[in-house]
DNA sequence: AGTGAATAGTTCGACCATCGAAATAGTAGG
DNA sequence: CCTACTATTTCGATGGTCGAACTATTCACT
């Protein structure tokens, strides 16, 4: 594939159309990668995001609720209860009943779903690490500082759509 | 929302773990934006896609036709001649039989859709060079970098699942 | 205590995006 | 021209998602 802004020549000027063009063909390629990813483990795209919403909220130590899971996924609250489900039912986790609050329920992951995810991040995360290995300090700051100004400004143009 | 991995001191060592996870949360954050645009204009996240797809195609020269439209997508020829029905009947582009192969399709885009893909991704483009305005040509280079080796480990690892 | 309102989660019926298989139309080779 | 092939569409079925109605639990107020 050839996008015709190449020439990964390094006396060229990096203009801000080249690092929005290369920022959309990250953000592309990791969407299919996570999509293949799912696919050879029967996981739909909205099972593997509630997996990894599920683990880091676990990571935390306060368990996730199903509503939270459903605001944090845009979902509706019965789409969340299917996928919660389709997840149980494939033995990635289980529900949990508060016992402090019989309404709400705690989701809980199973051994083999945080198998399935460190399955997932360490090869992307080991060869990450090797791609990323001759990077100075220096560079690694601006590499960090880039993301986190692009993070802020794509959360600000985000919340200028809401009403 | 906090992550507990910040710190943006600039003399914290950047590890790894840290640009990850900055990476995971820029893609989050894209995915999201898409989203809302997507909602508020009465698009889905295929037919988003899709838009983008043609409109690259048409900028290069020469047009889509539904079945590389499809393997683009990764998408079956009947889920694609589905999202060209809808993108049709919402006026953003139109069918036009290829006048050398009369089996071909070639997509054409209305003035419509490129206006709708300009206040997409004008806004977003704005901000994104606001944010970018005090990098040197040196840090430039080295996103760059960062940003190409990134996308060619996600293109490498998920070659891998493929077989 | 006890009634009413609010909150958490699930179930139900409907919708619609996607799929695979079959159908239609056009092209190319022998 | 007849067969094989390509490009696209149509059709029936599957399944993820939604909104509305329902159950269970907690909170506020008297």
């Amino acid at each position: 594939m050839t996008t015709g802004t190449e020439d990964a020549d390094d006396t060229e000027a990096v203009t801000d159309d080249l690092l929005v063009l290369l920022l959309r063909q990250l953000t592309v390629e990791s969407d299919r990668f996570a999509e293949m990813f799912g696919e050879s483990h029967g996981l739909h795209r909205t099972d593997l995001n509630a997996l990894a919403v599920i683990m880091d909220a676990a990571r935390m130590g306060d368990p996730m609720s199903p509503s939270r899971l459903a605001s944090a996924l845009h979902l509706s609250a019965s789409a969340t209860t299917a996928v919660l489900d389709r997840l149980e039912r494939a033995g990635h986790l289980y529900r949990d009943r508060s016992s402090t609050d019989r309404r709400k329920v705690e989701l809980r992951m199973h051994d083999q779903a945080r198998r399935i995810g460190a399955e997932f991040f360490q090869p992307l995360g080991q060869r990450y690490a090797e791609a990323w290995r001759d990077m100075g300090e220096d560079e690694r700051r601006a590499v960090a500082r880039f993301l986190r100004s692009s993070i802020a400004a794509t959360v600000e143009v985000r919340g200028r759509l809401a009403p």
